[in-house]
DNA sequence: CCCAATAGTCTTATTTTGAGACTATTAAAT
DNA sequence: ATTTAATAGTCTCAAAATAAGACTATTGGG
């Protein structure tokens, strides 16, 4: 694995664990029901050197563990810690975008439904945590406790609402 | 940049684009405000012939878009498109979970607040085209117009509801 | 005791990354 | 008009990661 980014960000701390274009193929596997070094393989077409080494990465971060499996020869189940099964945000967010802006609105490989009201699910909406909607445009960061001057600066510089739509 | 995934699914497609250590990292910048080769440069710590290839790559995916820019020497803004500012969700749901399960509550370097509450945004909620929360628990994964055979037999070999918490 | 299945290791070539020196273009200052 | 400084690169080389596939180790079943 690469070198590692070192400033306080928590996005920089997630790409350092799932930066590659392996390690969030694996975690979508795991979410698709795969436990086995072989599945993975297959599945994902990674080599099998590289699956070694991921996996262990991946245990090591906790995002995964690692259990003995009484089968024939050595064998092994990998599956999703609850922090593994927490990435099913980035996962469907990924799914989202890839949809939308890569194969496009009605070529979709794969639908994501709604199996209460039969509809598709089509998005994320950021909440609060009394559950209740955010708009985007009212989004603002703030310095928290884990960060330093560094992050500050690049508050500082930030827009007051970075993801709200650019007005024309 | 390396090798390509192949098979139909839109994760894959998005890993293919924002796969690697450093694109989320320069599009976080953009988000932030950067617009510059040189702040994208010292904001990010990656080298100069790795940004222009990333940049030229991004521009090339339609994330980016490259402007000419009135200022001294050659000059460049390098800003999203609406394609590129789709991503905020990705970003969102990486922030958060690096957040809770690397920083841990209360060590954030960054918080997300609702400028309208006051509140935290404390995560992201699937929707349904009309707005309508969706339980993980309901979501199920369904075979879509740019799937083939290999994205049934994925499928098929899911779980009925990958995204639920497993019963004890 | 042998066989087959599983999960790896090892080797080698190729590709990517990282670090930094060097170059090109242009606006502003003199 | 010439020089200077800022910007955005290109180029080179060493180090590291990746890819592909041959080979090895462990173990349960026949």
């Amino acid at each position: 694995m690469p070198k590692k980014h070192t400033h306080p960000c928590a996005i920089a701390a997630t790409l350092n664990i799932l930066g590659d274009r392996w390690s969030l193929l694996i975690i979508r596997e795991a979410f698709y029901g795969a436990t086995r070094f072989g599945e993975f393989l297959t599945n994902t077409g990674i080599s099998r050197n590289l699956l070694t080494e991921r996996l262990n990465q991946l245990v090591e971060d906790g995002v995964m563990e690692k259990i003995p499996f009484a089968d024939r020869g050595t064998s092994y189940a990998y599956q999703l810690t609850e922090k593994g099964r927490a990435l099913d945000t980035i996962l469907m967010a990924m799914s989202d975008w890839g949809s939308r802006h890569v194969y496009g609105v009605g070529n979709e490989p794969v639908r994501m439904m709604d199996e209460a009201t039969g509809g598709r699910v089509s998005g994320l909406l950021p909440v609060t945590s009394e559950g209740m909607p955010v708009s985007r445009d009212k989004i603002r960061l703030e310095l928290g406790p884990g960060g330093d001057g560094r992050t500050r600066a690049r508050l500082s510089r930030a827009p007051p609402h970075p993801f709200s739509t650019p007005e024309n």
